[in-house]
DNA sequence: ATTACTGCAAAAGATTTGCACTAGG
DNA sequence: CCTAGTGCAAATCTTTTGCAGTAAT
């Protein structure tokens, strides 16, 4: 009755040692304020950028600043552990750290961005990495939009129908 | 001999007429420097930002201000007609007028961004626009790292063979 | 004629950098 | 220890905005 709780949480965890790992394996030191941008990463789903991380880990560690986040991040990104997908309408990059197959949906009016699980994706990455002779070290799937919300805000503020 | 000249040649010419025909249809004027804009557009694949198309068209319109080539390219971006790619390692984001289905590839060292041809990404367009529910303006199927000239680079540099 | 569009200059943000200090391994 | 990493503040750069003049339709 509560795998499935059990199932999400272990999910996140492994989430988070990778990307612990992936910073080890680089030599990178594990500080604390690294530590809590990739835990915040591996239990978020909100794609978020640079300075929503650092408003989100700021209360635990007052004194951490917005180099540090856009450091680790970087690290991260070029480690591949997670994934810089780009703006949504905002001008600030979003980050993903989760690396399953699948794509992502951007709202150019609300500035969130969801996943979409895609199979598909699964046999293009390895088309990919096979075809293009590029060392890949990271992807960037993302559909962007009106999502069902903001269209329905859009058609309300413009009697078209 | 020359049948591949005129086909290349009348690819970028359609692509043209689309970006203008898109602006028409919203009802934008089409001004000399959103002409040079998007003639400048159709016929690149370097992909460039918007300081390049700037630099690029300049010299032709020696008045054009980097906020008309901003603002052009919003418009573009908001009709579907360009795609916005994101940044490749520089801060800047990369446009492509080419709506064909294929995915990017971007070097985060050299900054430069290159087609994939993939007939898949036809059939995800599909399943994102039939499933998602979200109205699509547009994609951004890029994977970024290492190019091969950039890999031998850093080969070079760190003598790890 | 209208009214959107342009260029310019200034503003707003996001990201990067230099440097002295701190702490992870 | 020793050097990588941190915080802070300043710098850099891309992108946005306000406004008065200009031109597309």
């Amino acid at each position: 009755m509560n795998e499935v709780l059990v199932r999400v949480s272990s999910e996140a965890q492994q989430r988070e040692a990778r990307l612990l790992q992936a910073l080890r394996d680089a030599g990178l030191r594990l500080t604390p304020q690294r530590r809590a941008i990739c835990h915040y990463l591996a239990h978020t789903d909100a794609h978020p950028t640079a300075q929503q991380i650092f408003a989100a880990v700021k209360p635990e560690f007052p004194s951490l600043s917005l180099a540090t986040v856009y450091n680790t991040l970087d690290a991260l990104v070029r480690l591949g552990a997670v994934h810089a997908l780009g703006g949504a309408g905002d001008g600030a990059i979003h980050y993903d750290a989760d690396l399953r197959p699948h794509v992502n949906l951007a709202c150019l009016q609300c500035h969130r961005m969801v996943d979409l699980p895609c199979e598909a994706v699964a046999d293009l990455n390895r088309r990919v990495t096979a075809e293009s002779g590029y060392r890949i070290l990271g992807a960037r799937l993302v559909y962007y939009g009106l999502c069902p919300d903001c269209q329905r805000t859009a058609r309300e503020a413009s009697p078209t129908p």
